[in-house]
DNA sequence: AGAGAATGCGACGAACCATTCGTATTCTAT
DNA sequence: ATAGAATACGAATGGTTCGTCGCATTCTCT
C-alpha cells in the first residue's frame, strides 16, 4: 500500500487560484502575500515558511491568504515561476542582442546570471529548500524548452556550419553548465568578487569550447 | 525575536551518537537503520522519511532507533557524509592514478562521477530534499578542502608552468563545474546515454580549457 | 545459573502546522 | 441608503510527526 500522494519529484501542483482578485484591496492583498513570502524565505528560511507566518508578515489573516491561494505550495510555485520568468528575460535580453559580438554576449550573460544568483542566494536556497523539485511540471518543461530555443538561436549564429545535432549538443552543454554552476554559486554562498572571477573563467571555458567546435 | 533554532543554512547538526553499539546485534541494528533510511529515501521519497517509517522498514522500533541516533537529522547527516566519503574515494581512485594520461583521467572521472550521480539520482535528490544544506558544517568544509587538494595535485601535473593562483583558479573551475553539473544531472533525471554524452562533452570542454591555459 | 548491563520495544505526550468555516467588515451598484 | 456581493478575519479542527519513558527481553561474564 502506497503511503503517499506523490512519491518523488512533483508534478504541477494544484495551484488553480481559488478566486481572482476583483477589487483593489484584494489585488493588493495578493501582492502583499507574495512579498511577505519572499521576505520570510529570504530572512527567516524555509523552516519558518508557514502560512501563519507569511500571513502575519503580510499583515493579513490566514483566512484571507486561503481566499486566493488554494494551499501553501501554490505560493511557493508562484514564486518559483516568477523566478523562472525573470531569468528567462535576463537571458533573452542579452543572448540574442545582435549589436554585441556573440562571445561577448555569452560572457555578459554568464556574469549577469551568476551575479543574480549570488545576490538572491538566500532566497533561492530557501525556495528550493521549501518547494519540491517540480521536475515534471509542465511549467518546468516549458521553461526549459524556451531556454533551449533561445540558446539554439545563439548556436545558429555561432556555429553556422555545424549539423543540427552538433548544435543541440553544444546548446545542451552550455545551458546545463550555466544553470548548474549558477545554482552551485548560490548554494555555496560565495562572495561577489569570487563569483565574478568564476564567471569570467566559466565564460572563457564555454567560449573556448565553442571556438574549438568551429574548427 | 527569532522564531527558529537555525534560520538559514545549517551548521553541523547535533549528531553525537547517543550510544556506541557494543554488542553485535546493535551494530547490525545501526546498519539496518542506515540501509532502511536509504531505501525509504530512494523508493518513497523525502516526504516518507519519518523516524517511524525508517524504523518500520528496518524492522526495529522507534525507541531502538533513538538509542543510537539522537534525532532524525543525525541519520540524514550520516547518509550525507557517507556519500561524500564515497565520492571522494571515486575521485581519488582515478584523478591521481599516474599510469593514465592526465586528460584521459579527467574524462574517466567525469564519466564515472556523472554515472554515479545518475544511478543514484532518486536517492540523492531525496536526500538533498530531506536534509538541509550543511553549508557551514565542518564536515562540508573538510570535504571541499580535501577535494580541492586532490584537484590541485592534478593541476600540478597538468599545468606545471602555471602560477599558484592560476592553478587555483583552474582547480576551482574544474571542481565547481563537475560538482554542479553532476548535481544537475541527478536533478534533471536524464537517461544513462544522455548522461554519457553530456559527460563526454563536458570532459572535452574541461580538457580544452586546461589545454588553452597551458599555452 | 543468575545478576546486572545492554538492548529492544511501542504507546503516548506534546508541539507544530495546514486548512476550514462561521462571522464581521467593506465595497459596489442601484 | 441599502442590499447583496466581495473581502477579511482568526479561533478551532484535525492530522502528522518527533522524541521519551517505563517496561520487557537478550546478552555477558562470573
Amino acid at each position: 500500500m502506497s503511503r503517499r500522494t506523490f512519491v518523488n519529484p512533483a508534478k504541477s501542483p494544484d495551484i488553480a487560484a481559488r478566486k481572482q482578485p476583483q477589487q483593489k484591496r484584494s489585488e493588493r492583498l495578493v501582492a502583499d502575500i507574495l512579498q511577505a513570502a519572499t521576505r520570510v524565505l529570504t530572512h527567516e528560511g524555509a523552516q519558518c515558511f508557514t502560512t501563519a507566518r507569511v500571513a502575519e508578515v503580510a499583515g493579513v489573516s490566514v483566512g484571507s491568504l486561503y481566499q486566493y491561494f488554494p494551499n501553501k505550495e501554490a505560493i511557493l510555485f508562484r514564486l518559483q515561476t516568477d523566478e523562472w520568468q525573470q531569468t528567462g528575460e535576463l537571458l533573452e535580453g542579452i543572448l540574442v542582442d545582435s549589436t554585441i559580438e556573440p562571445f561577448e554576449r555569452l560572457r555578459l550573460v554568464t556574469r549577469a546570471f551568476f551575479r543574480s544568483e549570488c545576490e538572491e542566494a538566500a532566497f533561492r536556497v530557501a525556495l528550493s529548500d521549501a518547494a519540491p523539485l517540480y521536475r515534471d511540471a509542465v511549467e518546468t518543461i516549458e521553461q526549459r524548452a524556451s531556454t533551449a530555443r533561445l540558446v539554439m538561436r545563439f548556436m545558429a549564429e555561432v556555429l553556422p556550419d555545424a549539423s543540427l545535432t552538433e548544435r543541440e549538443m553544444a546548446a545542451d552543454v552550455v545551458r546545463t553548465t550555466l544553470a548548474a554552476v549558477g545554482k552551485q554559486v548560490s548554494e555555496e554562498g560565495r562572495s561577489q568578487t569570487e563569483v565574478d572571477n568564476l564567471a569570467e573563467s566559466v565564460a572563457e571555458m564555454l567560449c573556448g569550447y565553442l571556438q574549438r567546435l568551429r574548427e
